[in-house]
DNA sequence: GTTCTTACGATGCGATCGCATTGCCACGGG
DNA sequence: CCCGTGGCAATGCGATCGCATCGTAAGAAC
């Protein structure tokens, strides 16, 4: 096995001029000559490394889903310990942050819809992790009651899917330019102090 | 002036080909030769009607657009009288109702969003409405308030974007084949009664 | 009837698309 | 040392793209 190189550092490397392109103008932007001159490589690098443009697509969606985990998971390792509400609050903080990766992930995310409707593929991809953030949000919500810092009477399902249509869209006015990160950031702390009382400081982030 | 025409129905008729066409697969399903086989016309007349692909693309969005607004207030005029939050409430059901001419008008809407980044002609027309859809939400809250049906500690701003990012992504899931209209309809409700308190009833729909 | 203008259908052009093919070139194993 | 294979660059192909051009049929105006 002659000629070795980081078969995974190029294909990410590609993956990340698609994810750009992506972001910048929509799908129709990536072609795979666009994506060899984003990535400043030869097209028939490109073409070595992805047999088709459907498989280099979902590689780029993957790539731009992935970097939005670690991002949320990096917000937890600083901290000693974490809660379900802490992870919760992790991950609705950097949906509507304004780290311009996230946002970019975001729009790559929005140009896929439509894909989304046809293959079953992308939509595995896109909409894969919602029951488990769902479900997350909901068992937070019970707890809160628990504590008796929410109201007894919400119902945890209903609150959960409020909760993630409010992250899921104010992160996409912010990913498209129509919402300042921090009045985002403003808006969704104000309704989850609503919805699960003030925070008990356990040392915030 | 000789051999007219209806011109104003040939473009509608065409628009709304575009209309379908990005509805189902995005726009990058959208060409003239695509438009013209789904309007069941020849080439040459498409672009007679149309000088530009990009003229006959905002045609489409606008057409998609009006049949939404056309929709909502097609709800008020089956009452006798409607106030502020009749108005909301009934845009609101709208959206996020299974009507399936309206499931297809967002998906245009999302079709359009990488674009809206870089065409403020478009953002125009995506998000024009946003700004007084907003006022009136908060303007509702305010009436709720001032009855003291609901909580003088809220902050109406805030809860309007709330509301509208409510909205929005319901109406996106259920555009999407992600959520079933009747509990996007009762999440909606269930959100509605929290803040504004239950309806009082003056007739209801 | 002649004329003029609108309303197209048909066709062609250059660019670009995704993809397949070809071949060189750099290396590691024998 | 030299084969052989993996890692590409280069090029070509057929299809499709948006758009321009040209020809013509169908009526109003006279």
């Amino acid at each position: 096995m002659p000629r070795r190189v980081d078969t995974e550092q190029q294909r990410t490397d590609i993956a990340h001029a698609v994810w750009r392109l992506a972001a910048r103008a929509g799908l129709e932007a990536v072609s795979l000559r666009e994506v060899a001159a984003e990535a400043g490589v030869s097209m028939g690098r490109v073409q070595h490394y992805f047999r088709t443009k459907e498989e280099m697509l979902l590689h780029g969606l993957r790539l731009a889903l992935g970097r939005m985990e670690d991002r949320i998971s990096g917000r937890l390792r600083h901290r000693s310990s974490a809660d379900a509400e802490d992870v919760l609050r992790s991950a609705l903080e950097e949906m509507v942050g304004g780290d311009q990766d996230t946002r970019q992930a975001i729009r790559v995310c929005v140009a896929f819809y439509p894909r989304a409707l046809e293959d079953p593929h992308v939509a595995d991809l896109l909409f894969g992790d919602d029951d488990v953030l769902h479900a997350l949000a909901a068992d937070v919500v019970r707890a809160a009651q628990a504590d008796h810092r929410a109201a007894p009477e919400l119902d945890p399902d209903q609150e959960a899917r409020v909760l993630w249509s409010v992250v899921n869209h104010l992160g996409t006015e912010v990913a498209f330019h129509r919402l300042p990160p921090d009045q985002a950031r403003a808006t969704l702390r104000y309704h989850l102090d609503r919805v699960l009382g003030p925070r008990p400081d356990t040392a915030p982030a």
